[in-house]
RNA sequence: GCGGGCGUGGCGGAAUGGUAGACGCGGGGGUCUCAAACACCCCUUCCGCAAGGAGUGCCGGUUCGAGUCCGGCCGCCCGCACCA
């Protein structure tokens, strides 16, 4: 099908294109060199603080070092330049950074299998990503470039810990936690597989430890409310964040126990967002991990076995979701609030989460699914005490389905009558009237445990003390540097058996003492690093000025995989940093615009149940697709994710290698609106790569025939006009697509003046149409600058403009070419279109009737009906109605 | 279950309530060439020779006019979730 010149489904081998392909004279590889090289030189995207002149600082989220770059950060980055190039086309004072979020556990992995040290495995990965985005033509100030892995950076996060600590927001408590036993680590959520820890395979304990946490929790309800300031936020990264911190309304109810528990507690404190329904309760059920359950342990082995038999259950969500509702009945009982004589008997249950709430629920299953389920396990009452509006009070009875809507309740005493809200308001006014319970406001989310059983990764600046228990480091002592010589040949934490890193005096009293040898989550890294590049070399962790000049940022880019934990936790941040006096109080939301790309995709193969990778197949004729080596057939799977297990992935450098960095990122943005996911498909980077060699062929062949830059000469043909105007319209729209994040609108728009200017009449001999022409190119190039940077230089510099394109300013369009004297009109007969009219654009409604009703095509369609109604819209169209 | 989003040609996608399908990919035809490649030109929603008709997931509604707004369905994608 393809002639064997074509570059095919092969294009991620490294050879550069066929010399046929260059005939132009375009050596892309050469000219990309030479312009990168000229922006070095002249330093173009270096930024300082210069008071008094507009400042745009653009950010995207800065990559995990991996070792190369993927299409995701090819994605992220084209676009954040194209907003940078923009900006400072606009002459704005852009800031525009780069660095690396260069802590975390692939490098530990890496040592324990390739027995390199995690900070030159780093290290080495960083510089071969930064040579590969510098390939990108990226328009970043590298100046500013760092590593969160380095001292010079964390050493200001241990002290931004330790204001932290001293001003409340960081505590030492005892959480439970997924415990692998094998590895010796606290593992996360997402790394227990069916209840098995994801490297070692073994099951996972749930242990109480004792972790240092950020006090998120106390600030849920200003996270919450904020939200609602973040209006050039994705509604959907907003709705993520509300739904994590999980605000819900409700009331705390003490249940008197009938009798005193063993370890004497005496009531049972249980929350609830339904307190309506307070007369149709029927049992008690408590956490596993509740306090009052466990002091039952002890004297009531069965109970042991139930509970310990819910704790070894997976955590994960398919567990939870596949396991049924159980419970034992602990032969407790408590007294109802409202009832006297009647007792509710008290369970441990599997679904009940200590860590929301009180880890206590009371039941009541006529009004909630799952306490439904529960009742019918265990016969238990199942009392209707909302009546929807319509049913019949003394037959409404629920069966398998519990009733959650709204109605009037009955059965319930002096709640009788009230609807659903109001009732939940008087109970609670009797509650409270009582002391029996009060209203509450409960979220979902929790306090940050940030310890980590670690290496790599930032040191809790604490020295614990048998005397004086958790003293912090002092300030002047910073940073506490991670020791070198540590091994990754035995499970656990390398810090913690370290035989002397962690043995020193007591800053407190002197006298032995041990460092904390956890470490801090990699998400505290990347949870302030934004304030860090305002000024990077700073002996403090910020500058005031310089944070008072940048912050905040302007808009910020990446993916929505990061849409609630790093953006919450550097919501977070930022607020603990205003408070300890490392930011300004309008950096409480640091992030003014957020961004969110979609990813990057490719169609997938299979052959005899392998995946193949996409150089790996071969198309033939009549679309067959087979293995290349084997000439297997080969099933072609759907557009999914790039990623490594699929083998669906094609590789950046060899993108760039073969066709460019413009190439590249012109096709990144071409096709699909930047926050969906875009197909990356061999045929379009031809077609990218194709349109870029033939706007160089338009600017080649016209260069030497242009007249010098100058003003318009005095009258110009139609068609030296037609090309004025398609150019600024190109500059009105290309302008409009940057400033709406329309990407893929304005690459359209530049194929449409690209289209225009072939078209152009010669220019040779023709003062008009050489003028006309060369606005156009000198258009295009400062358009597409943004997109092909490298290219751009290159047109801009072969049509003789002076300076750096990099420099150069923004086009302005000219309003008077954008609007035309005559405009064709549609002509509709009721809502249908049939005919189409020419007027002069400031034609007088009579007049624009009149010919609308002459038009041939028109009276056809009226065959002879008179009009009702004529409807004008200058300039846009007309509806005759009959 | 809750929350968010999306349904438009063969494909990716355009379209302030105003000519549906911009622009690109793919496909077809042609020019150039000994022949290719490269490049350039034309065509390309469907039905129809044409005139014309139909058409933006489905059903209704508002409007002179609806892909767009409203109501109700259907389907797909993403996030969260025994959250009391």
């Amino acid at each position: 099908m393809r002639a064997p010149l074509m570059p095919t489904d092969d294009a991620t081998r490294d050879e550069p294109l066929a010399e046929g392909a260059r005939s132009d004279g375009l050596d892309v590889a050469a000219i990309e060199a030479k312009w990168r090289a000229a922006w070095d030189e002249a330093r173009c995207f270096e930024s300082r603080v210069e008071p008094g002149r507009p400042k745009y600082y653009v950010l995207e989220m800065f990559p995990y070092p991996s070792g190369r770059i993927h299409m995701g950060h090819v994605r992220n980055y084209a676009m954040g330049d194209v907003i940078a190039r923009y900006k400072r086309a606009r002459g704005f004072n852009v800031l525009h950074p780069m660095g690396w979020d260069a802590f975390g556990l692939p490098a530990e992995n890496a040592a324990a299998e390739r027995g390199i040290h995690p900070a030159a495995w780093t290290r080495d990965n960083i510089a071969a990503m930064q040579a590969q985005l510098k390939s990108m033509g990226l328009s970043l100030d590298w100046t500013r470039e760092f590593a969160t892995c380095e001292p010079e950076y964390y050493r200001h996060q241990q002290r931004l810990f330790l204001d932290m600590l001293a001003a409340g927001l960081v505590h030492r408590r005892a959480s439970m936690v997924n415990w692998d036993p094998v590895d010796h680590t606290v593992l996360a959520n997402e790394q227990v597989v069916d209840g098995k820890g994801w490297r070692s395979g073994a099951p996972v304990e749930r242990r109480e430890l004792l972790q240092w946490a950020f006090r998120i929790s106390e600030m849920a309800e200003e996270l919450l409310e904020a939200i609602d300031g973040l209006e050039r936020w994705p509604d959907k990264v907003r709705a993520m964040q509300r739904n994590w911190i999980g605000r819900s309304a409700g009331a705390s109810i003490r249940f008197e126990l009938s009798a005193a528990a063993p370890d004497g507690a005496g009531e049972i404190e249980v929350y609830t967002t339904r307190p309506d329904t307070i007369f149709g309760a029927s049992f008690i059920a408590l956490s596993v991990d509740h306090p009052l359950i466990r002091s039952l342990e002890g004297g009531n082995p069965a109970l042991a076995a139930f509970t310990a038999e819910c704790r070894s259950a997976g955590t994960s969500e398919a567990a939870i979701e596949q396991g049924e509702k159980k419970g034992f009945a602990t032969g407790l009982s408590v007294k109802h609030p409202f009832v006297p004589g009647l007792s509710l008997p008290v369970y441990a249950a599997n679904f009940v989460l200590m860590e929301y709430g009180t880890g206590a629920i009371f039941g009541c299953p006529a009004h909630d699914q799952r306490d439904l389920d529960f009742a019918r396990k265990h016969a238990l009452p199942v009392l209707p005490v909302v009546l929807p509006e319509g049913a019949d009070a003394a037959s409404f009875a629920v069966g398998d389905e519990a009733y959650v809507g709204p109605g009037r309740l009955f059965r319930s005493d002096f709640l009788d009558g009230f609807e659903v809200e109001t009732g939940k308001a008087e109970v609670i006014r009797r509650l409270e009237e009582t002391g029996r319970g009060e209203g509450r406001v409960t979220y979902r989310l929790r306090d940050w445990g940030v310890s980590r059983q670690r290496y790599w990764g930032c040191p809790i600046p604490v020295v614990h003390c048998e005397e004086c228990g958790a003293v912090p480091v002092p300030t002047s002592e910073l940073p506490v540097t991670l020791p070198e010589d540590v091994t990754f040949d035995a499970p656990g934490n390398p810090l913690d058996r370290h035989p002397t890193w962690k043995h020193v005096p007591c800053p407190a009293c002197g006298k032995p003492a041990v460092r904390e040898t956890d470490t801090m989550d990699t998400f505290a890294d990347s949870s302030w690093y934004f304030a860090r590049f305002t000024a990077p070399d700073c002996a403090e962790p910020t500058d005031a000025d310089a944070v008072d000049y940048w912050m905040n940022v302007d808009q910020y880019i990446g993916g929505v995989e990061h849409a609630i934990l790093h953006l919450l936790y550097s919501r977070f941040w930022a607020r603990a940093m205003k408070i300890t006096g490392w930011l300004p109080a309008k950096a409480v939301e640091p992030f003014d615009a957020l961004f969110t790309q979609g990813m990057v995709c490719h169609e997938t193969y299979r052959a005899g149940g392998r995946w193949l990778a996409p150089e790996e197949i071969e198309r033939g004729a009549g679309g067959a697709v087979t293995e290349r080596a084997t000439g297997a057939p080969v099933e072609v799977g759907p557009s999914v994710k790039m990623s490594k297990s699929k083998r669906n992935v094609v590789d950046p450098e060899a993108i760039i290698a073969r066709y460019g960095a413009d190439t590249a990122r012109w096709f990144m943005l071409s096709d699909s609106p930047p926050d969906r996911d875009v197909e990356w498909t061999v045929s379009g980077v031809e077609g990218a790569y194709r349109f870029l060699r033939r706007i160089w062929r338009l600017t080649e062949s016209a260069a030497d025939t242009l007249p010098p830059a100058g003003a318009a000469p005095g009258a110009l043909s139609d068609a030296a006009m037609e090309l004025r105007r398609a150019t600024h319209k190109a500059i009105s729209e290309v302008t409009g697509d940057i400033e709406s994040f329309s990407f893929n609108r304005a690459v359209a728009r530049l194929y449409e003046l690209a289209n225009a200017i072939s078209r152009a009449p010669s220019p040779e001999g023709d003062a008009g149409a050489g003028f006309a022409l060369r606005e156009a190119l000198e258009a295009f190039a400062r358009l597409a600058a943004p997109f092909v940077p490298h290219l751009s230089e290159e047109i801009w510099a072969r049509l003789g403009c002076e300076g750096l394109l990099a420099e150069t300013a923004w086009p302005e369009a000219d309003a008077t070419l954008l609007v035309r004297d005559r405009v064709v009109l549609p002509v509709q007969v009721n809502g249908k279109r049939r005919g189409e009219i020419e007027v002069s654009v400031d034609a007088p409604k009579d007049e624009i009737e009149a010919l609308a009703l002459a038009d041939g095509a028109v009276l056809r369609a009226l065959a002879g009906a008179v009009p009702k109604r004529i409807v004008v819209v200058p300039g846009r169209i007309v509806n005759v109605v009959v």
